[in-house]
RNA sequence: GCGCCUGUAGCUCAGGGGAUAGAGCAUCGGACUUCUAAUCCGAGUGCCGCAGGUUCGAUUCCUGCCAGGCGCGCCA
């Protein structure tokens, strides 16, 4: 159990003891409690920890709110736990408590190190999260690499949560897109020898394809003389296979590696489309209508019914995917989550009447839409073309700007921003970079700790030093703030919100920076010192942890 | 026409129904003989798109409108 929640729960109940209490004493009439919050208030004035318990009892006990407020007060046990408590603003009970507990949010963090902030709140549900998903007959772009940041960290906070996951990518290898890929590169080999031999319209104009089509050529001379359904063959699962490849060594080096690379020709080879159609059927959830085999997903919330087999007999991309998670399904997975681009919205409906259908909680399957990321340069939009070709990769943009810087830009703002990217101001202002801000903070603790340890002086512990030392508002700050991270944790992972973390990453650098300025660790008298050396070693701990959960490195120079 | 997202400081964005609406950048002014100045301290700025509604209380929730982005295939 961590301190920031034990703390909360005392306080819960010791408001519900007093609103028992009061009504006991008669200062209050008996009434249903309805739910109330207790925050840690913006405002350091308002105490560490502020309750609107009174303000939303007010109807309920038919008082003003201050009246409840001022009656619980008179109820509630000032001592060893809680130094203080007031009435304030329109109703608000503000707790300060005593400096006890600013002393375990230290212990905790030494005791949980790494783990700082971990719960078992998930309690061991399996859960499948997959991003990315992109089709492999392309370089990733800068919308994937926002979904990698995003998903990655997700994956990473409901680990910490207490959550068993899965991360995947799906690739699309057996669709039309695969096919139209095929044909690119097919024509892209014959262009070696002719540089007049026809491309397909709709095909794939970029420069990768043609790269391929050399490497195809180098690797099997003999191609050109195969029959042409062993080329398209061929080039659909080598081309893919090279894309995907490709793909995972672009997200590899940006810190993202999943457990899964599911294959859709693998649902294919293994009959698993076969297998949803026929249980579908069963239950009754098919029709035929112009020589098409329709899934009635109206049954289930869609806006309109959907083809799962087209009038020429081959399956559409739906089928593929309902048996894609109906696989994840029968692995154990409860709870399915998928992160999309803005563009698949729609998609939404189908999947969850399709999940349903197969006989599982409207909740199980969860859709989280990203939106667009526009790349911009000195302030002005960076024209892209998809159709000429012309688009700026994912894999530029971390040559570009850094993996780090990359990673903590996209995972700085909330999934539904519609984010700007300004590349320039990422590399030219590096020094501005949030980034590095927090990194700096990192760097510059264990540039503290070096410097000891030549000197010969050991990080102590907790136990080992005099915490009450640890007085001045610029420690009393840092400390408070360690003890914050926890519920952040929480927080961003059942709202599903990592920009929390980076956020809380930027808050706490700038805390320890201001403490930095205020206060001298190396050259105090050697019980301040010792205190202050425990309070930077902790504040190490969960930088380390906050950069580890956003997936970007520790320096310990700059 | 229908659906999703967005509209908050000059710019980029935070704000799980609560107290005086915040941060970074940009602008201006201070702080390095002392653990890294990639830092710190201070200053100014807001019809929270508009109009209603729910509530003791709305930037937050609901409805309608306005503006911008994106979708609405027997493509994926």
């Amino acid at each position: 159990m961590d301190i920031a929640f034990a703390q909360r729960e005392k306080l819960h109940g010791l408001i519900l003891k007093a609103i028992s209490d009061a009504v006991e004493a008669g200062d209050l009439t008996s009434y249903e409690v309805p739910e109330f919050v207790l925050e840690v208030p913006k405002d350091p004035n308002h105490g560490d920890f502020a309750s609107n318990v009174a303000l939303v009892s007010a109807k309920a006990a038919r008082r003003a709110p201050r009246d409840v407020a001022e009656a619980l007060v008179k109820h509630i046990p000032v001592g060893t736990f809680i130094a203080k408590v007031e009435v304030a603003g329109p109703g608000f009970i503000n707790f300060f408590l005593s400096q006890e507990w600013l002393g375990d949010i230290l212990r905790a963090v030494e005791m949980q190190g790494e783990n700082y902030g971990a719960s078992n709140y998930g309690q061991g549900e399996k859960v499948l999260l997959e991003f990315v998903s992109a089709n492999p007959v392309g370089p990733l772009n800068v919308v994937n690499a926002r979904a990698a940041a995003v998903g990655d960290t997700l994956a990473r906070l409901m680990r910490a949560s207490g959550y068993q996951v899965g991360t995947e990518f799906y690739v699309n290898d057996a669709g039309n897109q695969a096919d139209v890929f095929a044909r690119s590169l097919i024509a892209r080999c014959h262009q070696q020898a002719d540089p007049d031999y026809p491309f397909p319209e709709d095909g794939y104009p970029g420069d990768y394809v043609t790269d391929l089509a050399k490497q195809l050529l180098a690797e099997r001379p003999d191609f050109l003389e195969l029959p042409e359904d062993e080329q398209a063959a061929f080039c659909k699962r080598w081309g893919t296979d090279q894309m995907v490849k490709w793909q995972a060594e672009d997200l590899r080096d940006y810190g993202v590696e999943f457990d899964l690379w599911f294959r859709e020709r693998d649902l294919h080879a293994q009959g698993k489309l076969e297998e949803v159609i026929a249980f579908f059927r069963e239950k009754g959830y098919l029709y035929e209508e112009e020589g098409a085999l329709w899934f009635r997903s109206t049954a289930f919330g869609d806006d309109k019914d959907r083809v799962l087999i087209k009038s020429d007999g081959l399956y559409t991309y739906v089928t593929a995917d309902i048996a894609y998670h109906h696989d994840k399904l029968k692995r154990g997975y409860t709870k399915l989550i998928d992160i999309l681009g803005p563009d698949h919205h729609g998609y939404i409906g189908r999947m969850k009447a399709a999940v349903q259908a197969l006989g599982h909680g409207e909740d199980t399957l969860e859709v989280l839409i990203l939106q667009y990321v526009a790349l911009l340069r000195d302030g002005k939009p960076v024209k892209m073309s998809k159709r000429a070709g012309e688009f700026i990769t994912m894999r530029e943009l971390v040559d570009e700007v850094g993996t780090d810087a990359a990673r903590f830009f996209f995972l700085n703002r909330s999934l539904e921003s519609h984010l700007d990217f300004d590349m320039s101001l990422a590399v030219e202002q590096s020094s501005e970079n949030p980034v590095f801000y927090v990194q700096y903070a990192h760097a510059r603790i264990c540039s503290i700790l070096r410097q000891a340890e030549e000197v010969g002086v050991a990080v102590p512990t907790t136990a080992d030093v005099d915490l009450s030392l640890l007085s001045e508002e610029a420690e009393v700050n840092l400390i408070k703030k360690l003890g914050e991270l926890p519920e952040e944790i929480l927080l961003a992972t059942t709202l599903r919100e990592p920009h929390r973390i980076a956020r809380y990453a930027l808050d706490l650098a700038s805390t320890f920076h201001s403490f930095y300025t205020h206060c001298h660790v190396l050259g105090e008298e050697a019980p301040v010192r010792d205190a202050r050396l425990v309070l930077v070693n902790c504040v190490l701990i969960v930088l380390r942890r906050t950069l580890s959960l956003l997936g970007i490195s520790a320096p310990e120079q700059m």
